[in-house]
DNA sequence: CTTGGTTTGTGAAACCTTTCACAAGGGCGG
DNA sequence: CCGCCCTTGTGAAAGGTTTCACAAACCAAG
């Protein structure tokens, strides 16, 4: 077991998680691996593998324990605490995670919220003050945020994510549509909606290539 | 050249094609495979397998000319027309994609916009009027809406996404927290913010487990 | 206690993606 | 026109991920 997991098996193991919730909130006892392969469109051998990177979890001819399974995938994940994160940009998409109860809910909180619009600065969104940028490194070494947030535009993204790593978040999330490199070990995952939807593109017009050429 | 082509270098495609047009409005007439690798953080040889796949586009010894490459992934990409998308649920992720004027801006228009509740239907936001559930089916056949944007609570996301279907849509955006199932060739693509920052935890926990057993 | 049915954990094989390395081609200066 | 330098396009190698297939283990029933 153990080495280096990929993104992939991280990201299923979330989705395992997710189900096995919803089977520990039905009173499920025991699952199998096919029977939790199959939302992520995973196969059982894929389930398997991906726990065994961390143990033994299951017995034999039984399958899985589900509360078992749920506090060992939130361990790994760690998920067993919450996070604190902190909001760079609170425009459409920043206000619209302000407002989305779903993080909260699974212990991601927004602690602090900044922006650059001196109309902003001082009023509250979803109970949150937004401060000014200038506040970012003090305000961010009190709370003790952990994830910074990028919600700016393109051209400043880079920079705002600079300085959220000096002012020691361990990960940033951005939601501007440009790829930021990640400097000193600190992970950067990039949600880029534009990109989604030109691979949708790409996808609808090969299609309609290849029916086509086949009339 | 040609075959299947991964998600992936489609990916990459996409970001090639973003600093083109960059390049393109600086100026720029030739680029070569090195400069286009570095900022989605490939290499040069990984540009020119990706390219290969459609074609030969550069000139060796020189590179590719700029605006004829940006052209033909424009071409690839089915970039060079533009697309209606049909949005359902104008909650705090709706709102925010119908106000982002980026997508306009690429080319991915939001023609309809759908919800169930009562108080949001017949109001208009950002100059959309909101409709009814019942009327998905006609007003998407009657506007030819190619893209179905999901972006309800996850109880109902299925249940939509199999309605944008039947309704005519070639593809799904999809925003709610739950892994969709692609049924008639239709592609999804999901966006789950609480996923990445499932990643982000794992990340951070392994970097802490890592140096505290370290010490 | 033994037998039979079931499911895990895991090497080995298959498959896919990325990187390497170099021949082929193109431009430019002399 | 020639020779030099530069960059592409591409088979081959390397590296990584997924699937296969089966021995080992467990439970339940008789």
């Amino acid at each position: 077991m153990s080495g280096r997991i990929s993104d992939s098996t991280v990201r299923r193991l979330s989705l395992y998680l997710r189900m096995l919730r919803d089977l520990e909130r039905a009173g499920v006892e025991f699952v199998s691996s096919s029977q939790l392969a199959e939302p992520p469109g995973a196969t059982s051998a894929q389930v398997r593998k991906d726990l065994s990177h961390f143990g033994s979890f299951g017995k034999r001819g039984r399958g899985y324990s589900v509360d078992g399974l749920v506090r060992a995938l939130e361990e790994i994940l760690g998920l067993s605490r919450s996070w604190r994160l902190a909001l760079v940009g609170v425009g459409k998409i920043g206000s619209a995670l302000l407002g989305y109860g779903g993080l909260a809910a699974r212990g991601f909180d927004v602690v602090a919220a900044f922006d650059v619009d001196e109309a902003k600065i001082g009023t509250r969104a979803h109970g949150l003050r937004i401060r000014p940028m200038r506040e970012l490194r003090p305000v961010i070494a009190e709370c003790g945020a952990e994830i910074g947030v990028v919600a700016t535009p393109a051209e400043v993204a880079a920079e705002v994510a600079a300085e959220l790593e000096r002012a020691g978040v361990g990960a940033i999330l951005n939601f501007a549509p440009i790829e930021l490199s990640e400097v000193n070990g600190v992970p950067i995952r990039t949600v880029d909606i534009v990109l989604e939807l030109e691979g949708l593109s790409y996808l609808m017009s090969e299609a309609g290539r290849r029916t086509g050429s086949d009339a």
